[in-house]
DNA sequence: AGGGGTCAAGTTAGCGCAAACATGAGGCGC
DNA sequence: GCGCCTCATGTTTGCGCTAACTTGACCCCT
């Protein structure tokens, strides 16, 4: 920066003034400074930037698995978005939620300099003791709203509704459901939404299978599950274990959708062209993420207390996308 | 810091020293110093630090698209490998790779201060004038090895040998393709070595279908080249468009794998599930990341000339795994 | 017993930048 | 025409840490 400044012939902190685009600054001093810079390829040193203003530009984003399906329609928006407001995204993946990876994970955000943290979904903070980091803001990517942070997600009940009512509408005697990982967020709602709307309907609630998203799970769930002839009906937790009951329901000789009818949940770029075409239920995650972030950004460039008002819109309803996969049960 | 100093009764350099793990600190005074530590929450700045010592901490990566299949595969196992070696990942993605917006991703990265990057598929280098940062070390991961950097990917022309390879052997005439997005390189390279094996083993060379390795590309290019009976065998260059080409194969009555022969490329997890399951080309993208990222840490922590010899292992084998969509043809 | 070595700690300086304050030139009003 | 305000720019200072050097205590050897 000197360099540029003597070539210049500026003082440093006019150099500064331009490269942060403040205005009490002559066009043609300006345009001096500029010319300097390129010359010199001139690179400012966000270390010590940052330890000047104590803000890093930079936003933690902590999550189990990257490669969950949901975690990387959540990443890519935020990721997307943070670049466009001049913010960097650093990542940490806890593939093993034991406290200490976790503590170590969120640790190692803070110090690692981030000016907040998003935390996807947030099974981690089920981690007892688990404390997150008070000097920054967080927001937390949930499914429920029953966190000491700002939380954004889908509306999971709304999705598991919607599928289940499908499927009475179409005239299911009930419906069965292959439910995602156990101690997943998610899946639990969608499960619990699952018994409710069935209950609401006055219908039976069969006990349901347990996968734990993977195809295979799926496939296992739907060899067991399909054995029973009276069984309609399926609302799978998500469209790669649907992938595997539609396997297992060819493989018994069970035709969907005439003998069978299967919803699955994502809507993953190619279960249009699944045989047959799925119905499953559309999520936003990319509202989910840029939602996110769009909070966690005004906290901080704020740094007033957050504007967490009750009203604002934190749950993104989710939509049924009706395909070939579905239909009326034979008589 | 000096506050942990002072409760600890010592000077700010020792506690530097705890912190950074050196010896010649006596046990005793390490021990009063982790209390006081514990007891004030200290943690160290590391803005500060990097200012100081020219070292970030961070290794930055830059691709196109986080969701491309291979992307995410690559960047789990990064993060992964960075996290266990004391590194935090941050994440450029150019979604329009104009020269102006690579440029300002790669410039963003290094401005932000990274000590190493990482670019996936080096499309991005393709663009003229694009100049990628001086002062830090650069891996490339690309199947190709024509860059200035040190360069780790697939095989993809050992992948496509053998997927033609196995329908050749199974005794079609010849295999049609059904290549990937134009200006990417894996999609070329697949394409290109479908080409030479066919030529090999004087086979007529049709013309190939083009996507963008998306489903529905997928299924229009099926569309288009199964309403030629003649067609016996596709090889299509990713699962995703395979998924497609089942769908239109399905449409068009055309019986996998008794009339079609069909063979996908990544292995995803769903293929062994489809209908038929799959054939398909297995790559060990984890290993692609994990050796990338070897690489470009010992390139940053030894800070001499990279040690890029030429008998490295760079580029990973991938593994044909053959499933019920392939078969011989009828006669 | 004195010199030199070893080791644990302290002291000093500076990494590159931006906030806050200081300066000085010019313009405006009355 | 004089004071005062505005605006562009310069100067000072400190962000929190670590590298390099310094100090001083102790020990061992001759």
């Amino acid at each position: 920066m000197a360099d540029v400044a003597k070539l210049a012939g500026v003082s440093g902190q006019t150099v500064s003034r331009v490269v942060n685009g403040h205005d009490r600054v002559t066009a043609e001093t300006r345009d001096r400074v500029e010319t300097a810079m390129e010359r010199l390829g001139y690179r400012a040193n966000i270390a010590a930037r940052a330890l000047a203003t104590g803000r890093f530009g930079t936003i933690g984003v902590v999550m189990f698995k990257l490669s969950a399906v949901g975690n990387i329609r959540i990443v890519e928006s935020v990721v997307a978005g943070a670049q466009a407001r001049g913010y960097s995204v650093s990542l940490a993946v806890v593939e093993d939620p034991t406290e200490q990876n976790v503590r170590a994970a969120v640790r190692g955000l803070t110090d690692r300099a981030v000016d907040g943290v998003i935390v996807i979904e947030a099974r981690i903070l089920d981690t007892p003791h688990l404390k997150l980091p008070e000097e920054v803001p967080v927001v937390i990517v949930d499914s429920r709203s029953a966190h000491e942070h700002p939380t954004f997600g889908m509306d999971e009940a709304a999705g598991a509704r919607a599928a289940v009512g499908h499927l009475i509408d179409l005239g299911h005697a009930t419906v069965h459901h292959v439910a995602g990982l156990p101690d997943s967020n998610p899946a639990e709602r969608r499960r619990a939404a699952w018994q409710r709307a069935l209950k609401r309907s006055k219908r039976v609630v069969p006990e349901s299978a347990v996968g734990d998203w993977s195809p295979e799970s799926g496939y296992a769930a739907g060899r067991q599950l399909l054995t029973d002839a009276s069984v309609t009906a399926v609302f799978v937790a998500n469209d790669q274990m649907a992938v595997g009951v539609l396997r297992a329901a060819d493989e018994l000789g069970r035709r969907v959708p005439d003998d069978l009818s299967v919803v699955g949940f994502d809507d993953l770029d190619f279960t249009p062209y699944l045989t047959p075409p799925l119905t499953t239920v559309r999520q936003d995650l990319g509202a989910v993420g840029r939602r996110s972030l769009e909070h966690l950004i005004a906290q901080i460039e704020s740094s007033q207390a957050a504007p967490v008002t009750r009203d604002t819109v934190r749950f993104v309803r989710p939509e049924l996308v009706v395909r070939a996969s579905t239909a009326a049960p034979e008589r």
